[in-house]
DNA sequence: TCAAAATTTGTAACGATTACAAAATTATGT
DNA sequence: ACATAATTTTGTAATCGTTACAAATTTTGA
């Protein structure tokens, strides 16, 4: 359990007003650390945050990805997944259970792009294939 | 431009019947190479191909993807791009002039994922940010 | 040539996301 | 504390890309 004035301290100092549902969006972020879509946010803090409507779930992730406090994966075509650890890392996801996996990366193992003169902000390092767990119950 | 014979060859090969405008939809593909989505290839292939449906342009990517001569991007939420290039090498997507571009990457090049059992089949490397041609122009 | 199989088409359904205006909440100045 | 302005949230409708599906067309191959 992270304490909330850390969050609100942190929202704050990234131009962000630490309303309430503002702060429980993105402690449920950093505690479940499991990229999930808008549904998956929006369903299990319904229990929490009861009224809550899914429009202010999508407002408060463009919100924290134009801040830049949160992240926006693409891995999959119909899904977005959030991620609040916005630095450098991989991801893998598993084409059986859909867990999507972190791995560490540092930036400067990943190759510099061989083009001049482009300016590159964003670094995207994705894998799919079968997880280990999957693997161990014969799936894939 | 290419030969049609050698295009109705290699979808042969790869178990997928030549018809005329799978042939069509993989030629633009291979000889535009500028990673379109399904409208860009729709709209612009109706006026060679009167009639042809946007169902079909779905169809013949979903047969081309699990056959493997063609490979699903997804570097924006809102679109799927896709590419005849099917051997392993980078992206970059300019946010200022949406273009993709392709970069070279030997697969070795990429860093292996640091957990065990994990077993991999798909590999993806995008970066986003300005290519050197908006750069030029000032934006960005 | 002809019937069976596969493909294409057009439309409807679907699901995720966005637009928007009204209601509620929060911030500001007194 | 109060009034007021600004911001945020809500609920619903609209939008957009994609998929489902059945009827029409084309292809296959005996
Ligand atoms: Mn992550
Ligand atoms: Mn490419
Ligand atoms: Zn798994
Ligand atoms: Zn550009």
């Amino acid at each position: 359990m992270i304490d909330d004035t850390k969050i609100k301290s942190f929202l704050g100092q990234n131009g962000i007003s630490p309303l309430p549902k503002r702060v429980k969006i993105m402690q449920y972020l950093i505690e479940k650390h499991n990229h999930p879509t808008v549904d998956m946010i929006y369903s299990e803090l319904l229990h929490e945050i009861p009224g809550l409507s899914k429009t202010t779930v999508y407002n408060t992730l463009k919100l924290f990805t134009s801040k830049r406090v949160a992240v926006a994966l693409n891995i999959e075509d119909n899904e977005i997944r959030y991620d609040a650890d916005t630095a450098t890392h991989g991801h893998f996801k598993c084409r059986v259970c859909d867990g999507v996996f972190d791995f560490s990366l540092d930036r400067d193992q990943l190759p510099e792009i061989p083009l001049n003169g482009f300016s590159v902000d964003e670094y995207h390092y994705y894998l799919k294939g079968v997880c280990s767990s999957c693997r161990e119950k014969g799936l894939g």
